[in-house]
DNA sequence: CGAATCGTTGAGGTCGCTCAATCATAGTGG
DNA sequence: CCACTATGATTGAGCGACCTCAACGATTCG
């Protein structure tokens, strides 16, 4: 197996024995706390019963048919644009609890794909599943309408990073947010979390060289602000971090 | 005045004297060619009477209320996000038809916003209309996701362009792109369009700086592939101007 | 123990930025 | 009609962030 998923230890660790697993796509679509045992008997009965991925695998190509979707239950995955010339620029990164995006033929230009980095656990999420669900409770389609707002929103913070933030506050930025995703799933420690992508994939997400990624990496662990090594972020210094991501936390910085 | 924007005469020039006035909201959200009088009425009836807004007006700031949208008849505006240190990173252009996203909050590290560039007319449309429009024809949900999800796919171009072109590919993209998108409500003619964005809009959309962006348009008109001038692109070789945007157009180009 | 992937490091080049002006155009009020 | 102002376009000199090319080390897996 090509990377052991490390949160499946913590996950069921952190649980009574017996109880229920958390079910990432519920805690994603319901993410204000008041919920029926009724909603959460809906989203799940959405969802078929899940599937397993491995590794490295093509999950969405240009060409396929719009009638189902998957939702991530455990895994890594990303989704990218392919230039004629080979380049690669990751879009996004897909962690439990996401929505896997349609399948979409290219906009022109570019092809677009979505390709796993560790082995996954997804379910599927047919149309008419939707369509059922919807009648028993018309508001899934609103989750679903904010939930591809939020996508939105998560591309456009995206394209502000590489179009106005360097090298080191585009690697600080996505840190941060990562972290910020993985938390509301309980994937996350104190000091960090686990993480399995290469420094070549955040290369392809930041518009940056895996060298040169390499080599900021290196400034911040020698600086000792984070540590980003084998499937590992360790966080030494919040503030810090978060100044140069250009988040600067309500204090004075002058 | 600030910018009488050409486009008002060319468009009743094109059409009978006397014939109803091309919508382009109705043009945008149908793009297939099939529409039912019965349709035309009813995404009329969903905008309000038109209403013009003066150039270089905030439109859409966080912290409104999401109850209505707007729909663009007339005129040019671009969506932003601001960053804390006060630069700018355009979003997407705003062309007729578009339609305004909903105000947002910020996600964290910036700030969000709409700002007309020319005069504009838009439509106002309430989530009401849209509601009472769905109950005599459920698929116009069916096209506001569609018109999501060509959002969402020029988002993703544009991200592409900023992490994995450079400066001269990304403007020729963004020039193409803008005649591609005026084609269907007939703003362009055979060899340009009117363009009313200046050179420091387009290197805030494609992050850069202004002054790189007039060198780069200088050589692109020292070679005569384009001109960039005045509120007007004349494109003189559209197939180099494709070339260069990596654009390859099924030519073999070893 | 080879193969594959990922991480790490050095030397040198360049694309696009920064700083600092100057020119062009159009609207504005006297 | 003409200063006056604001905005946009244009140009030059110099620099630096990031890339390219070219290796070599580390780790995992079959």
């Amino acid at each position: 197996m090509a990377y052991q998923f490390a949160s499946v230890a913590r996950t069921t660790s952190s649980e009574a024995a017996g109880s229920q697993p958390i079910d990432p796509f519920l805690t994603r679509l319901l993410s204000n706390g008041t919920l029926t045992r009724e909603q959460v008997r809906i989203v799940t009965a959405m969802q078929s019963p899940p599937r397993s991925v491995p590794a490295r695998t093509q999950l969405a190509r240009a060409g396929g048919s719009a009638t189902s979707t998957y939702v991530i239950r455990e895994g890594w995955a990303f989704a990218y644009s392919l230039l004629a010339g080979g380049e690669r620029q990751v879009v996004g990164f897909l962690l439990p609890g996401d929505i896997i995006p349609f399948e979409c033929s290219g906009h022109g230009s570019a092809e677009l794909g979505v390709e796993t980095v560790t082995d996954m656990i997804v379910s599927e999420v047919t149309s008419a599943a939707v369509r059922a669900a919807a009648q028993q409770w018309p508001e899934v389609f609103v989750l679903f309408l904010r939930h591809q707002s939020e996508m939105m929103l998560g591309l456009i913070g995206h394209l502000t990073d590489l179009g106005r933030r360097d090298a080191r506050a585009r690697i600080a930025q996505l840190l941060l947010k990562l972290e910020r995703r993985l938390a509301p799933v309980g994937l996350t420690e104190f000091d960090g979390y686990d993480c399995p992508i290469s420094q070549y994939l955040i290369a392809d997400a930041l518009g940056l060289t895996a060298i040169h990624v390499n080599r900021v990496l290196r400034g911040l662990r020698e600086q000792g602000i984070v540590t980003v090594r084998s499937n590992r972020v360790t966080i030494h210094d919040r503030a810090r971090l978060m100044a140069i991501a250009g988040e600067d936390d309500g204090d004075d910085v002058g």
